[in-house]
DNA sequence: TATTGTTATACTCTATAACTATA
DNA sequence: TATAGTTATAGAGTATAACAATA
């Protein structure tokens, strides 16, 4: 009710929430780009890179699964796991009880090159999350990971 | 010491960063599809918003220093910049001095549009925002994404 | 009919390389 | 020489449309 209201940023009580996103998607814009960068030396791209981890966390998945997991089409889905298996970090197996489906899973090619991305302690962002963030903030940032992905993940 | 330090998430003091930057790159990748999809009909890109939305924070500015600020090559700032005069949003003015820079500035058109984001309050980003975090959440993310982003920006 | 997956095609974003004009 | 910007070309990621095989 105060007149400074017209703010973007509303200090406590109602962010706006409009602005928040805003930001959020510049933020998003920045850090593809430099997570892209930064991990050009794996020999695999971002999207590669969530499927892979994807099969880690939850085991092996059919196309259409892995798709929806990650939100886009089988058909981009289908050209992602084409160059994974091309490349001899994935295998296609058919599904027990239906032919149209193929069951994706690691290869332990795959598995390796998942553990060796989890050793790069010195890209960019982990050196910036340890040396320019103190416990606190990073504890905030950990946090917010979660929250955000919580709100991806669901519909 | 313990001998459970093996797993990739340690629950307290030291968290594995390197799994944090792998959780924040699956996030970046989600957030970006989502986003994209989410401002479809705004009939501009993210790049461009992005674009749109430095200039009225900032003001008017080079190709080069566009291109610095977010991080991509100037030859891909200029295919950007392109595409926003072409659709009325930017206008490129001489430099006063320097004969080869060429000023970007806002049309009143693009000011328009970018009031126009602004309004769109009922994208799944601000009703999630909204309705699916708690005060203290909200907090969260809001400073969360301060600090990611002064990590960005920064060389 | 509905679902799974493929092939063909196109657009956006970004990059590298090579160039012109100007400083 | 160095910088600002452009043109040409390529690759990754994604989309839609049309299709085949299977359920």
């Amino acid at each position: 009710m105060r007149p400074q209201d017209q703010q973007t940023t509303v200090s406590a009580g109602q962010p706006d929430l409009a602005e928040v996103a805003s930001k959020l998607r510049a933020l998003s814009g920045q850090l593809t780009r430099r997570l892209r960068a930064a991990s050009e030396g794996d020999g695999i791209t971002m999207s590669q890179a969530a499927v892979l981890s994807r099969l880690v966390r939850k085991g092996p998945a059919t196309t259409v699964e892995l798709a929806r997991a990650e939100r886009v089409r089988p058909q981009s889905m289908g050209a992602t796991l084409a160059a994974l298996e091309e490349a001899g970090l994935v295998q296609r197996s058919p599904h027990p009880s239906d032919r149209r489906q193929m069951i994706m899973s690691l290869t332990e090619q795959g598995r390796r090159k998942i553990e060796e991305g989890r050793r790069i302690k010195e890209s960019w962002i982990v050196q910036a999350l340890r040396d320019r963030l103190d416990d606190r903030e990073r504890a905030v940032v950990i946090e917010a990971i979660e929250l955000l992905g919580r709100l991806t993940e669901e519909d």
